[in-house]
DNA sequence: AACTAATCCAACCGCCACCCG
DNA sequence: CCGGGTGGCGGTTGGATTAGT
């Protein structure tokens, strides 16, 4: 399930994302937030565009996401809004904590669309109808963007990073160049990434992979311009306990 | 065991909306 | 209003894995 490295005419790395890339991005983005996707990987020492450190980072390396193993009411969910909201993948993921919009896509096309065609065509017509009035639709609604949902959140914490002392904005170009020498000195030393980081707890199984553990101090500082929803919207007991939870067997 | 087809999903691409000067 | 920069979204693809012959 990887894409072949490559390289871009700008020098941008392409494909299958390496252990050590998710590493740096990790230890960057707890360390200042996605301040500016498009400079992040220039300070955090990736040759990726922005995008791709954006993606990686929403499907896979931030807190609290899941991982395959859906259930049947998650199932029911997914096929419930899409027939009334169409294609609408990043609404659906609203609904369903900890699932991203392009998972809720892939589980979708491969197995969720078999059951609705089959609901569709055993039920009435208006219904199947309705299914495919409200597929293609691509809208953003004002209650669309007042929903919380994962990307809201991460959006939240732009917001208050921004006018925070943790803001990067803030920071001068010598402390991002302190992180990067910083991450260099903790990687050579091996004490800063000898803690598993279980998010995705796919990693534990891996004996390749060792992400680093996340210091709360740091993505969640105690400074009182950090309103209390986005706290509370990581669940930090529940990603603690994540730690506890043995692998679910992927297919 | 070897080969082929089907399945799955991580990642890319292009477009659009929003924001700001 | 306009244009550039950026983030976000949905469609699509590459290729590894699994199932079937």
């Amino acid at each position: 399930m990887v894409r072949t490295p490559s390289y871009d005419q700008n020098g941008k790395k392409k494909g299958t994302w390496t252990p050590e890339e998710d590493r740096k991005l990790v230890a960057y983005v707890t360390k200042y937030g996605c301040w500016n996707w498009r400079q992040l990987p220039k300070y955090a020492g990736l040759a990726r565009c922005g995008k791709s450190c954006r993606l990686r980072w929403m499907n896979y390396l931030r807190p609290n996401i899941k991982r395959g193993n859906y259930t049947k009411e998650e199932d029911d969910i997914i096929l419930k809004l899409h027939a009334q909201l169409g294609n609408r993948w990043s609404t659906i993921a609203a609904q369903l904590p900890g699932r991203s919009d392009n998972e809720i896509k892939n589980h979708w096309h491969t197995s969720l669309k078999k059951r609705a065609n089959y609901y569709a065509s055993n039920s009435s017509d208006g219904e199947s109808k309705s299914i495919n009035q409200a597929s293609g639709t691509r809208r953003k609604s004002v209650e669309n963007q007042n929903a919380i949902s994962p990307n809201n959140c991460m959006r939240s914490y732009e917001i208050v990073l921004e006018s925070s002392q943790w803001s990067p904005k803030q920071s001068s170009s010598e402390e991002h160049q302190a992180f990067q020498e910083e991450a260099i000195l903790m990687e050579n030393s091996g004490s800063f990434w000898t803690e598993p980081f279980l998010v995705d707890t796919s990693f534990s199984s891996r004996t390749d992979y060792v992400v680093p553990s996340i210091d709360w101090e740091l993505v969640c500082p105690p400074s009182p311009f950090i309103g209390h929803e986005f706290l509370s919207s990581f669940d930090l007991e529940d990603y603690n306990c994540q730690k506890l939870e043995t692998e679910h067997p992927k297919k």
